[in-house]
RNA sequence: GGCGGCGUGGCCGAGCGGUUAGGCAGGGGCCUGCAAAGCCCCGUAGUCCGGUUCGACUCCGGACGCCGCCUCCA
C-alpha cells in the first residue's frame, strides 16, 4: 500500500481509499491568463507521475484537475489587452495544454472549468449564508474563519496566530482580516453570474471545493498542489467543506518549488521561465527525469545546466533501448511486467523499485536504483549474457514508462539517399582500412548532424 | 512577530547512527584502426561549535547563513 506524506497530520502514512482498487485525485489547475512557467511544469510532472505510478501498479485513478477561468488576473489581462476574459482564458488554455501534452503529461479524467460550476458555487455560498457562517459586505459574501473549530490545522498554526501576522488588508467590513471572499459582487464591464445574494462571481477558494466535491464526493482521497497553495488556499477550501459538514480530501500532498538562484520561482518576483520556452530547446523528457530525480517535496534548481545534465543522463537510458531494443512500453503494468520478467533479478529490481515509491514516492532512490540496473544490464552484455542484460533493460524500460518515461528506441530515421552513399562508402573504406578516408566521410557525416558509431555491422548512424 | 524548511564532494541531488546513494562534469585504464557507445578504477563531502553515543553527515542544543508560508501565486 502506498504511503505518502500527509500535509494536514504532518506525518507520512498509508493513503487509505474510499473505495478498494480505486483512487481520487485532485490537484489544483492553473489559472489561465499567462503562459505556464517551470513551476507549474514541476507540479504537473509531480502528480502525473504519481497518478502513472498508481495506475501502473493498477489501480483505477480518477484525476480531476480544474481550469481556473474567471478572476481578477484574467480580468486585468483582458482589459490591458482590450479582449473579452473568455478570449484571454481560451488563449492561455490553449498554451497550457499545448505544454502539458509536450512534456506528456497525460490528459485528466475530468478538468473542469470554474465557469461551468458557478450555479452550484451559488449553491454552496447560499447554505454558508443560510448557516450564517457567511455574510454579506458591499462588495461580496465572506467567510468567517472563526467558524471553523480547527481553522490552521493545514498552515500548522492557530487561528490568534495566523490573525496576528495577517498582512492582509483590512476591509472595515470584514469581521477578521482572515475572512475570505467566496463571492464578488459585480461590477461595471466584468463578467458576472445572478445569485440570490447579489450578481456576481466566485471567490478562487469556492471553486476547488465545489468542483472537487462535486466531480470526486465527499471524502475523496488525495488534494494535491503546490506548497502555497496549503495556505491560504487549501486550508479555505478545507474550512468550507467542513462548515457544510461535508467530509473533504482525506489526505494532503504538496510539492516542493522550482527555484532560481536560491529563490522560489514566482510570478510576484518575476523570476519565472516559461515552459513553453523551456521546451523548445530541451528535449522535454530531461524535465520529468529532473523532476523525478529529487523527491517531490524538496525544492529543485531548473537552470540550463541542470536541465542540460539530465538530458545527458537520459541519453545513458536511450542508448540501453536502442542496445537491447526495448520496446517503447505503453500499456504497461506492474503486474504483466512481474510475468514477464520472471527472472530472479529482475523481479528484485521490480519489487525493490516498486517498494522505494511506495514510501512516500520516493523517486529519486528508484531512479538512482534503475541507473544501478542499467550498468548491470550493459556489463552482463558485454561479459556475454545478453539475455540477462535485455531482461534488466526490459524491466527497467517498463518501470521508467510506469513513471511516464518513455524511452526513445531505435529510430526510423530518414535517411535520404546521398547519407546513405556517405554510410555505404565509410564502409567500403573501413573494409579496405583506408582510415584516412573512412575517418574523413564520419566527419562528413557528424557535420550533417549525424551521430555515428561502429557496430558489428558497420555503421551506424542516428540524430 | 508567528509557523515551517534548508545548509552534503566541481555542479545537481538522496537515504542512513557504524557498511557505495545516484547522475553530470573531471582524471586513469580496458575495448576500438582512431573515435563513439559500453565496462572497470579514482576524488573519500556533509556551514560552525558543543553534547549524547563504543561510534554521527545522520540524534539533541546553540551559533551563523539561506529559503518559504502567514497577501495573488504551483
Amino acid at each position: 500500500m502506498v504511503r505518502l506524506y500527509d500535509s494536514l497530520s504532518g506525518t507520512v502514512r498509508e493513503l487509505r481509499l474510499r473505495d478498494p482498487g480505486r483512487v481520487s485525485i485532485y490537484v489544483c489547475g492553473p489559472t489561465v491568463y499567462d503562459f505556464p512557467h517551470l513551476g507549474h511544469g514541476r507540479f504537473t510532472l509531480v502528480w502525473d507521475a504519481l497518478r502513472r505510478w498508481l495506475s501502473y501498479t493498477g489501480l483505477e485513478v480518477t484525476y480531476v484537475s480544474n481550469i481556473t477561468d474567471i478572476d481578477d488576473n484574467i480580468i486585468a489581462r483582458a482589459n490591458r489587452d482590450g479582449r473579452t476574459e473568455a478570449e484571454v482564458a481560451g488563449e492561455y488554455e490553449d498554451h497550457w495544454w499545448k505544454a502539458m501534452a509536450a512534456i506528456g503529461v497525460a490528459r485528466p479524467t475530468h478538468t473542469p472549468h470554474a465557469t461551468e460550476f458557478v450555479a452550484a458555487m451559488v449553491e454552496t455560498i447560499s447554505s454558508l449564508i443560510l448557516r450564517n457562517i457567511a455574510y454579506r459586505t458591499s462588495d461580496g459574501v465572506y467567510f468567517d474563519v472563526s467558524r471553523v473549530a480547527d481553522y490552521g490545522l493545514l498552515a500548522g498554526q492557530p487561528l490568534e496566530s495566523l490573525r496576528a501576522g495577517a498582512r492582509v488588508e483590512m476591509v472595515l467590513e470584514k469581521r477578521s482580516p482572515l475572512d475570505f471572499a467566496v463571492w464578488k459582487n459585480a461590477k461595471a464591464g466584468e463578467p458576472s453570474w445572478p445569485a440570490p445574494f447579489g450578481d456576481g462571481r466566485p471567490g478562487w477558494h469556492t471553486e476547488c471545493v465545489v468542483m472537487s466535491l462535486d466531480l470526486l464526493g465527499p471524502g475523496f482521497d488525495l488534494h494535491c498542489g503546490g506548497m502555497d497553495l496549503r495556505f491560504p488556499h487549501h486550508e479555505n477550501e478545507r474550512a468550507q467543506a467542513s462548515a457544510l459538514d461535508l467530509p473533504f480530501a482525506q489526505h494532503w500532498a504538496h510539492n516542493g518549488w522550482v527555484m532560481v538562484g536560491g529563490d522560489k520561482m514566482s510570478k510576484s518576483l518575476g523570476n519565472f521561465t516559461s515552459l513553453t520556452d523551456m521546451l523548445a530547446q530541451t528535449d522535454s523528457r530531461a524535465y520529468r527525469l529532473l523532476v523525478l530525480r529529487s523527491h517531490y517535496r524538496s525544492p529543485i534548481e531548473v537552470t540550463p545546466t541542470t536541465v542540460a545534465d539530465a538530458e545527458r543522463s537520459l541519453e545513458r537510458f536511450d542508448a540501453m533501448a536502442r542496445r537491447f531494443d526495448v520496446p517503447v512500453h505503453r500499456s504497461e503494468n506492474f503486474a504483466r511486467s512481474r510475468e514477464l520478467n520472471w527472472s530472479e533479478e529482475t523481479l528484485a529490481l521490480l519489487d525493490r523499485v516498486g517498494a522505494l515509491l511506495e514510501n512516500d514516492f520516493d523517486t529519486p532512490q528508484a531512479i538512482a536504483t534503475l541507473f544501478e540496473a542499467l550498468t548491470v544490464a550493459n556489463a552482463a552484455a558485454d561479459g556475454g549474457e545478453m539475455d540477462r542484460g535485455r531482461a534488466l533493460a526490459h524491466a527497467i524500460g517498463s518501470l521508467l514508462a510506469g513513471l511516464g518515461l518513455a524511452l526513445r528506441g531505435e529510430e526510423k530515421a530518414d535517411i535520404d539517399g546521398e547519407t546513405a552513399l556517405l554510410v555505404r562508402e565509410r564502409d567500403e573504406a573501413r573494409a579496405g582500412k583506408n582510415w584516412s578516408e573512412a575517418d574523413r566521410l564520419r566527419d562528413e557525416l557528424v557535420a550533417r548532424g549525424w551521430k555515428v558509431e561502429d557496430g558489428s555491422a558497420g555503421t551506424i548512424i542516428r540524430r
